[in-house]
DNA sequence: TGAAATTTGTTATAATCATAACAAATATTA
DNA sequence: TAATATTTGTTATGATTATAACAAATTTCA
C-alpha cells in the first residue's frame, strides 16, 4: 500500500497567507478598516483575482464596493493557519543560521515560540540575547519527554540530522522544520518540512541566464 | 501593456535540482558511477516516473537497465543551472541572518561567491571569520558600481528594504535575492527572488491541525 | 545465441493552480 | 428613488505539474 501522505491542496495559497496577514497587520495599525482585493494584489505583485481566489479560503467574506474587513480577514487567516494558540518548539543547533531563527520577529508574529535550543557546544552560542535557554545536545531527549513540544526546528549539521531526528520522534515529537540538506527518515505520523534555501538560488540563477540570454 | 514578467516554467523542478546535485555528489564522492531512478527517488521522498521527468529537463540520457551516469548528471544540472561560472554577489545587511549566508557552503557548491558584505554598522559584524569585507551601507553604491556585480542578496530591516533596492539597481545590479518581508519594486529589467520562511512555517502549521483533527 | 528481467523514455491522463468572464450585490450620486 | 459605478464571488477555461501506462532498449543469464 501507499505511503498515506496527508494531501493538502491549495498549498500556494497556504503559502501566500503570511504574507497578507503581515500587510493586513501593516494596515490595521494605519488605522484602515477594509481593504480591497485590487489594493492587496497590488502590494502583493499578483493579480487581483488570486487574492480573492486566497481569501476564499478562510471564508471570510467581503461586501461589493467596500472590499473586506480588515480585521475579518486578519482572524480568519489567523484560524485558518492554526495560530492564536502559540506553538511550541525547540531549536536544535544554535549556529548562525539557528541564532537567527531565535531572534526571528516574523516567525514570533505567526505564533512560533521556541521554548529551548540544544547545541553540542553550548557555552559557545549567545543566546542569552532571546531569553532562550541552550542546552547541551545530549539533554535532547530527557527534556524533550519532559517538555512534550511538538515541534523542533532543526538547524543542525546535515550529517547529524538523522541522529537529532531519530532522538525527537523517539520523544514524541511530531512535526520537524528541517534546515538542512538531509532527507530524513520518519515515521508515517510525523510531519517534515524541508527548507531549503539552494532552490530559491537555483530559480533565481536560471531566471537571472534566461534573461541575459534573452538581451542577447 | 502587461508587465513583462519572464515567464519560466518546470519551476518545481528547477527547485528539485540542487537537492539532486548534493546527492549525486554524494554518490559521486563514494565512487559510484551511476544510478537509477528509482534510487534517487527514493532518497528524495518522490516517485521515480517524477525524478525521470526532472532528469529529462537537463537533456542527459540514461541508458536502460542501468540508469544515469552520475558525472553525466552533476554536468547536466550544473550546465543547466547556469553554475560553472561562479555568481559574483554582494550581500546587504550582516545581521544573524545575513552572517549565516555568508558561510553557507551549500550555496557556495552552487557557485555563489559573495564578494563583499555591508552594515549600518560595520565594526559590528564579525565577518573576518569568512574572508569577507564588510564596508559601511554609505560605500554600497559607489562600490556597486565600480565593482559590477549583477546579484544582490538583501538581509536588512524591511523598512531598509526599498531604499537599498533603489540604490542597487541604480547601480546596474540585476537580480535581487530578497530575505526581506519587504515587496520589492524594480525596473521590468531586475530580476526579485524572494526567500519567506513564514511560508514554509504556514505549511506546516497547517498540515500539523490538519493531521491532529485527523486523528480526532 | 536467445529469453528474461529491468530500466529508461514517451505518450496519455489526471490533478492542481492561475486566469478570465461575468453576474450579483451594494454604496454613491444625481 | 433610480441610475451608475465598483467590487465581490462564481462559474468556466486555460496552463502547468504530477502520475500512469506501456513500448523500446539493453544487460544478464541460461
Amino acid at each position: 500500500m501507499k505511503r498515506r501522505d496527508l494531501k493538502i491542496d491549495k498549498l500556494p495559497t497556504i503559502r501566500r497567507l503570511p504574507a497578507y496577514l503581515n500587510l493586513l497587520r501593516e494596515l490595521s495599525i494605519k488605522g484602515e478598516q477594509t481593504v480591497s482585493s485590487s489594493h492587496l494584489a497590488e502590494r502583493m505583485g499578483i493579480e487581483p483575482i488570486l487574492v480573492r481566489k486566497d481569501l476564499e479560503l478562510t471564508r471570510i467574506t467581503g461586501t461589493p464596493r467596500i472590499g473586506y474587513s480588515i480585521q475579518d480577514l486578519i482572524g480568519g487567516i489567523e484560524g485558518f493557519l492554526g495560530l492564536g494558540d502559540t506553538l511550541d518548539a525547540f531549536l536544535i543547533g544554535v549556529g548562525q543560521l539557528g541564532s537567527s531563527l531565535l531572534s526571528n520577529q516574523n516567525l514570533m508574529n505567526l505564533g512560533l515560540r521556541i521554548v529551548a535550543a540544544f547545541d553540542k557546544e553550548p557555552q559557545k552560542s549567545r543566546s542569552e540575547a532571546n531569553g532562550i535557554p541552550v542546552f547541551g545536545l545530549e539533554r535532547l531527549g530527557e527534556l524533550a519527554r519532559r517538555i512534550n513540544v511538538c515541534l523542533a526546528i532543526l538547524c543542525v549539521q546535515p550529517e547529524e540530522a538523522q541522529d537529532v531526528t531519530d532522538i525527537l520522534v523517539a520523544a514524541g515529537v511530531k512535526g520537524i522544520w528541517n534546515f538542512t540538506s538531509a532527507n530524513l527518515v520518519v515515521p508515517d505520523d510525523v510531519i517534515t518540512q524541508n527548507e531549503d534555501l539552494s532552490s530559491g538560488f537555483a530559480v533565481l540563477s536560471v531566471k537571472m541566464t534566461k534573461r541575459k540570454m534573452a538581451a542577447h
